[in-house]
DNA sequence: CGCGAACGTTGCGCAAGATCAAACTTCTGA
DNA sequence: TCAGAAGTTTGATCTTGCGCAACGTTCGCG
């Protein structure tokens, strides 16, 4: 057992005990859940929502946290149930989906290793509004509703900063609802890609590559399209050198001729 | 000048002064502004924020209000303009609109008379996210952004309450974002039609009517199609009984079945 | 190694709805 | 009272992208 850094977000580290890794179905995982009371402080201050407090309030944060890791594709919850606990994603990706009456998905919302998430308690709701996906195997902390309106109240800055978060996130639904008013099939799915490689981009030799494992149908359920279509999209511009992509893996070549693409 | 009962949403009634009507613009209207310190109390406790509070309380809030008319289609405030006041609407329906760089406009919502607008502060936004059109003539309250804050802190209830309306705002653009992604233009007009005449019907004769001007092309930036297109549906609507419709007016007769147009 | 499942590609035809164009109706203000 | 503005209707045509279907590819696992 040693010390290593976590990976959040873009280029940005925690600090944390690295559980050697266990065999998990045939598959070696990265993470093991993580001891809550090992964690560094560090791990959680340089986070907007705890970037206010001091070493001992964040230590009291992080002895009252449950750590939990999941298996890419699980579900952390779902749509409609009851809303217990409320969550921040270590390392990972979340796909925020909704699920019509017949049976088709939307994903709302990614949701980028280092913020918070699962936060209905910050509008009263009693139930999880969407089902959280894990787009790629995710590690978590989570914490009982219980503790939301304490935490909004002891500690400076959360309120504020989560509430920030909460209007950037309905700044770009705001988004979304334009577009899919106003854009056609292929600028939203050029915007959506971009969307993607700036939340969790990974710069490789090729160009910049989406950090997490997604297929055609996911495309398509961000965008309101079939995966026929986004098939075609995607062959056009890697036949154009805009794109390369695999199986699960979508890598942006040429940003900004996309941009070009998704802005008229 | 006597005492009258000012509509606010359906049903619903605040009591306060009513000014004789004065001519505006060669055209009657109904409100002029009104002098806060003369509205009574009870005007604001049936309201979700202000329910919890005692009279005093209120009175103070009331104190500290502008009150301000607007004739219909002005803009209250503008998109991206420096947030400086947050408002009480008191009668009247506004009309959320976003436009698109090209010039194209996308009606994001509608908000009831009774409700809190541009409440920009609540996500520390320090610029309105998007333009408040007058659908009707308009009463208002408005203070000041400094003074959310404190009004936040000392007044129980009012942040709980303001949160749960913009918890149900955020499912109501989740509820576009997957009818936009899923559904057909008949479906998103019917839903749309019932959205309005759930939020703002008035009971007639005929049936249903929606309490405040609406064009075609209003319906069309709502779904996020053309006018052409809501014109044929309504047409062909009114031809089946559905609907009735005149100039810059919409009943709806059959909810029934435009509820099961919408719901396959 | 070989099978099956999951993922991806491609061609074809069709229909929903946008766009273009023009006439019609209702309302407003001078 | 009358002209023009604003709102509505309707037809003709064209484009987009969906549905369907079949086939190709990659991966995981016994």
């Amino acid at each position: 057992m040693r010390k290593i850094k976590l990976l959040i977000g873009r280029g940005k580290f925690l600090e944390c005990w690295q559980f050697k890794p266990v065999a998990f179905k045939h598959k070696a995982s990265r993470y093991r859940d993580i001891n809550v009371h090992r964690l560094d402080e560090s791990l959680l201050s340089p986070l907007p929502p705890f970037s206010m407090l001091d070493r001992p309030q964040i230590r009291s944060i992080l002895d009252r946290a449950t750590s939990r890791r999941f298996d890419a594709g699980a579900a952390v919850f779902d749509e409609g149930a009851p809303a217990r606990s409320f969550y921040l994603l270590l390392d990972g990706t979340i796909r925020v989906v909704k699920t019509t009456p017949d049976g088709e998905q939307v994903t709302a919302l990614h949701i980028p290793a280092g913020q918070l998430f699962g936060i209905a308690p910050a509008f009263r709701r009693d139930a999880y509004p969407a089902t959280a996906i894990a787009a790629s195997e995710l590690l978590t902390l989570c914490w009982p509703v219980s503790l939301w309106e304490p935490f909004v109240a002891d500690y400076p800055g959360f309120g504020t900063e989560t509430y920030k978060t909460i209007g950037d996130r309905v700044a770009e639904m705001n988004n979304r609802i334009i577009e899919m008013s106003t854009q056609h099939v292929e600028q939203r799915v050029a915007r959506a890609l971009l969307r993607l490689v700036n939340q969790s981009g990974k710069q490789t030799a090729e160009g910049i590559e989406i950090s997490f494992p997604i297929t055609r149908q996911d495309v398509s359920e961000m965008t309101g399209t079939t995966l026929h279509t986004v098939s075609r999209l995607l062959s056009a511009w890697e036949k154009d050198g805009l794109v390369s992509s695999k199986r699960k893996k979508i890598v942006v070549c040429d940003p900004h001729r996309l941009v070009a693409l998704g802005g008229a």
